[in-house]
Formats: C-alpha cells, structure tokens, sequence
DNA sequence: CCAATAATGAGAGTAGTT
DNA sequence: AACTACTCTCATTATTGG
C-alpha cells in the first residue's frame, strides 16, 4: 500500500502551538521529572538495603534503566565517586549533552534510535538472523546459562536474568533483556518507595495492622492527608470522574501544559483501569513523560460506568461525540426491560461490564426467590437480589426474570457495531468486551484528530484487542491509511478483520501477534514505509491490576500487566525515529 | 475520625457438553 | 479429549454514613 502521499502534511503539524499554555485546574500532583524519580527510588532502595548485590551494580543497572550506555555509567562513576548519585547524573547528563550523538556504539552510523532512553536497541542495525555484531553487550546468546552470565556480569541477579529470558525469550539479544530488567527494577523500586514492596512477604491479614503502624511510625501526628498524599507522589481520583470534561459537564475544559518529553509525533493514548494498587498510576505517568492521568468514567458517555485512566498528548479543547450519542439509561438503551424492571430496583445505570458474566443458575435461584414470595419480596430478598444484580449487571428481561446481559447489548453500551464480535464462542466475546475501550469516551478523546489528519492517520495500535481504537476512528470519520495492530489472541484479531472487511476499509491492515516481535527493525521499516505514525494507542493488560482479581493483583510487576514495559518501549522509539524526521 | 459498604477489564478448579 | 459453563475464591480501593 502506498499511503504516504500526504505522510509531509501529518508531519508538518505544529506540535508548539496554543494549548500548551495556562491553568491546570485538574487535581492532580504535578508528577516529578524521571530522573529525579529514579534517584528518589534509588535512595529508597538504598536505604532499606534488603536486596542482594553490589551497590556498584545497581547503580550501574539504575542508570541503564535511565537509558544511559553501561560504559558511559561507569565513565561518570570513575570520575564521581560511586556513592554520589547527584554527581554521577549530572555527568552522565553533561556526557550525553556533548556528544549529542547516539550513545551506543552499535548506533554510531545510525540516527534513527534514541539517545536518551531506556531502549538503545541495538537490533536495528542488526540483520534479521539475529547474527552477533557484538561490542561489549550486545551478545545473542541461544543457551539460557550463558546469557545468564553475561547478564550477571553486567551486575544483574542471576534471578532477575533467568525471569527476563523467560519472559523475552531465549534469543532475545542481552541489551534487550537488560532493558527488560531495568524497566522491571524501576518498577519495583517505585513500589518500593511507596512501601509497598515489603508487604509482598507478610501475611495478609497482618498487612493492614503493619500498614498502620509504619504509617504513624513514618508520619508524625498532624499531617494533613493531602499532605501525605503529595509526598508519595499518588494520583487521586477526582471525584466526578470527568477529566478534562464530558459532554454533558464541559465547563472545566482547559488547556494543559505538557512536558517538552511528551509532545509528539506522535500524538500518544494510552489507557487502563482507573483503580490499580498504590503507586501504580504515578510510575506508568512517570514512563510517559510525567503526563498527568485523565480519568473519565464512561457513565457520562453510555449506560454503564467504567472507570479508567487515560494518558495522552493530545490537545483537549474542541472535542466533539460521536454521533449519535447513546443514551445514558438502561431504560432508554434497552426499552424492553422497563415493563419488567421492579420499582424497588433503583438502577439506571449499569456497573462496569466485566470479562465474565453470571450464570443461569443464579437467574434461576432469584426468579425462585421472588416466586416464593407473591407480590412485593421481603427486604432481606430484595436486598440479597438487589446485591446480585449490581454485581453481575443483570438486567430485567421478564417476569421476575433477571438475566446476564447478552454480547449484543455490551456491544451496544461499548460503543461497537452489533454483532461486531460475532463467530467466536460467548465466553470469548464476554471476554474480549470486558477487555475493551469505550468507544464514545476514547471517541470523544480522540476526535480533536479529525481536523488535524483530514487525509487520514497511520496508527499502530498495541493490545487492539477487537479494535476499539478503530472503530473509534472510524465512528469519527478519520480514514485510516496504514494500521498495525498488535493483538495475540486469534479471535479477536479474527474479529478486526472481519470488522475491516465489513466496513470497506480502504487502508491497510498488518497484524503482529506479539508486541515482542515488534522491534525497532520493523518499527522503522514502517516509519519509512508510512512515512511514521500519527498515533500509538493501546491499554496494556490490567489482569494484575484489575480490583477483581484476588489471585494475582501484582501490580505492574505482573506477569500480564508488566507488558505496559513494551507499550513504552514501542512508544519510545516510535517517538526518537520520528523525530529524526 | 472510624466503621460499614460498594465496586472491581479475574483466576483456578470442576462439572457438564460436544 | 477438547471445549464450554459454572462455582468458589476472597483483596484492595474508594465512598458513604455516623
């Protein structure tokens, strides 16, 4: 596909201009600088002093994290000291100010990857089998004891090693799973200086008395809470959920001032729940840019809430819906509950739609209960019935009959075209729904595009999971030229094709099934094919960060939900090829 | 201030079905 | 045997109500 014919014009946008001005109304703490961050996580770190191996290391590895070369880390430890984190960052800084030049060697004769950033990936140059161009660390390894002394001599734990070639795969080149190690360490040091980190080796039922005790111990009496609350650096959840405004509520638009660090292009838009453990939001904000979290309830947009952050340098001002705009009652969105819903039922709007949703049996256990009892039920059953239908968002659909909602009618509140999810089996489809964008509220977000990209958009859509995003841009009217959506579940890639199909798209469609394969080789093989992307959209699995889950809610450290590493890999070097251009 | 309440893109194991 | 549906599990947050 050719596409590129206007890729000068998506290009030439003025990313300086106007709203980068004034007020910032929104409640938010204004989030710290990385480098600052990752010094504050260090001295946290430090402090505790519980973790295996040499300070020299993990300063060595907390400045990789940073996206520093190693021998350009231990060049400014030399000369600073090593216990001067201060000084050695200064250095590093000042190092990286004169070159001004791609950091790594393997980058020398290419300007296409980032001087600054955790991803120095020296595959770009390589060719495609993986051949070994070595200097220093960039070894490809195909034993997984070998890269693991490789990686222990560069100063990491064997365990983390063994866990990120696991995780990446065993021929995976060294620089990338040190990237890995160190976007996990970040991490985990940012829980850590939340005081979180200890907690994951006591006993449940004792955590909340510890809490407690390390919260007065830490905080002498008096403190006011927001006080508290700015110190550790935490998101609060406004309340009404409205970010930067809803339709129905826009009188608190205003413009934003965004960090230099996170102008595009590309424009950006990254999504998850809005209630994650402690900590989690300010280091997925500290990754992109110290961009400040909208969070927007979907309940102002359609008949079910859904409450998510969203992170993204888009500009704010001059939103419009997509048309037609659903109504924002049960009622209204499905007409033929009203004759059957009970008066002692007060819902008009639904809870957030799950993965999964409840079974027969329990639409039979409540049609019994009310049978039981003829006319208006006792309190105790109706609170008992009430508790359940809030729970599994049941909804009225016959004479004391309250049922699971049908994939249609999640459809229909999420924003998709019936049926758009179609031909796999309904335990997928609840699945995959409960998985995916609002398309109103992310419609709404994304609609300032449309005058920006007249001809169209190329976008690379990470987690598509069944195209959101998309459909999104679609519902908005924006052409889509060139789209790479990344999603590795079948079904649901099946389903985007289908969607694509089915509407005529006239652009072209690539699929990646892992965002592993997508490495800063392809990245830029598209860029120059494409003539870059105007958007990189996606919402990183939030399995470990999702309330429901008692089972593993590991924060961003969890095996799913640590993907969000990848989201800003992806997003980074899409951001240092572009701007190359 | 504290206790009760409500909400929450889940996961693992098991029973039932094709 | 593979797939699908159901049950049971129980924690961390934010909110509400006194």
């Amino acid at each position: 596909m050719d596409g590129n014919s206007d890729c000068g014009k998506s290009l030439s946008i003025d990313w300086d201009t106007d709203d980068e001005l004034e007020i910032e109304s929104m409640p938010f703490s204004s989030g710290v600088g990385p480098a600052t961050a990752c010094q504050e996580a260090f001295a946290g770190c430090g402090e505790a002093g519980s973790s295996n191996g040499s300070q020299t290391s993990r300063t060595i590895h907390h400045f990789v994290g940073m996206g520093f070369p190693k021998d350009m880390v231990v060049r400014a430890m030399k000369e600073n000291g090593e216990k001067d984190i201060e000084a050695i960052l200064e250095a590093l800084l000042t190092y990286s100010a004169i070159e001004d030049l791609p950091l790594e060697e393997e980058h020398v004769s290419d300007d296409s990857c980032s001087s600054k950033c955790a991803s120095n990936h020296p595959d770009l140059l390589s060719d495609q089998n993986n051949f070994p161009i070595d200097e220093e660390n960039t070894h490809y390894s195909i034993d997984k004891d070998g890269t693991i002394s490789v990686l222990v001599e560069m100063g990491y734990q064997a365990e983390e090693a063994s866990i990120a070639i696991d995780r990446c795969g065993l021929d995976t080149p060294v620089a990338e799973l040190s990237d890995f190690i160190c976007a996990a360490q970040m991490a985990k040091e940012a829980d850590f200086h939340l005081e979180k980190h200890t907690e994951a080796y006591i006993p449940k039922d004792k955590r909340k008395i510890l809490r407690t005790e390390a919260w007065n111990l830490k905080r002498p009496k008096g403190i006011v809470k927001e006080q508290m609350v700015q110190d550790d650096e935490e998101f609060r959840l406004p309340n009404p959920m409205t970010g930067f405004g809803v339709p129905s509520e826009t009188w608190n638009i205003v413009h934003r001032t965004l960090p230099e660090a996170a102008l595009g292009p590309p424009y950006f838009y990254y999504e998850n729940v809005a209630m994650t453990p402690r900590g989690v939001w300010s280091t997925i904000s500290r990754f992109l840019y110290d961009i400040a979290p909208e969070f927007v309830d979907s309940k102002y947009f359609c008949a079910a809430a859904r409450k998510r952050g969203y992170i993204h340098n888009l500009p704010i001002h001059n939103r419009f819906q997509i048309l037609p705009p659903p109504p924002l009652k049960i009622h209204e969105t499905f007409p033929h509950t009203k004759k059957w819903w009970p008066s002692w039922d007060a819902r008009d709007q639904l809870n957030c739609l799950l993965t999964c949703v409840g079974s027969a049996k329990l639409t039979e256990r409540i049609r019994n209960k009310l049978e039981e009892s003829a006319g208006e039920p006792p309190v105790h059953v109706k609170k008992y019935i009430m508790e359940q239908c809030k729970r599994w968002n049941l909804i009225w659909v016959g004479k004391n009959n309250a049922a699971t909602i049908e994939p249609e009618e999640i459809e229909i509140l999420m924003g998709f075209p019936v049926n758009h999810t179609r031909g796999v089996n309904r335990t997928d489809r609840f699945k995959a729904l409960g998985n995916a964008f609002q398309v109103d509220t992310v419609g709404y977000h994304l609609s300032v595009l449309k005058s920006l990209f007249p001809g169209g958009i190329n976008l690379l859509s990470l987690f598509s999971g069944i195209g959101g995003a998309e459909v999104a841009l679609h519902r908005l009217g924006i052409p889509l030229k060139n789209v790479v959506s990344v999603e590795l579940s079948e079904p649901c890639q099946t389903i985007v094709r289908n969607w694509w199909e089915e509407t005529n798209q006239k652009g072209n469609l690539i699929h990646v099934a892992d965002v592993q394969e997508v490495t800063a080789e392809r990245i830029a093989q598209w860029i120059s094919r494409f003539g870059g992307f105007d958007l990189v959209i996606g919402g990183s699995p939030c399995n470990n960060l999702a309330g429901r889950n008692h089972v593993s809610r590991d924060g961003l450290e969890g095996k799913h939900s640590s993907l969000f590493f990848d989201y800003f890999r992806i997003l980074d070097l899409v951001k240092s090829m572009m701007s190359q251009y």
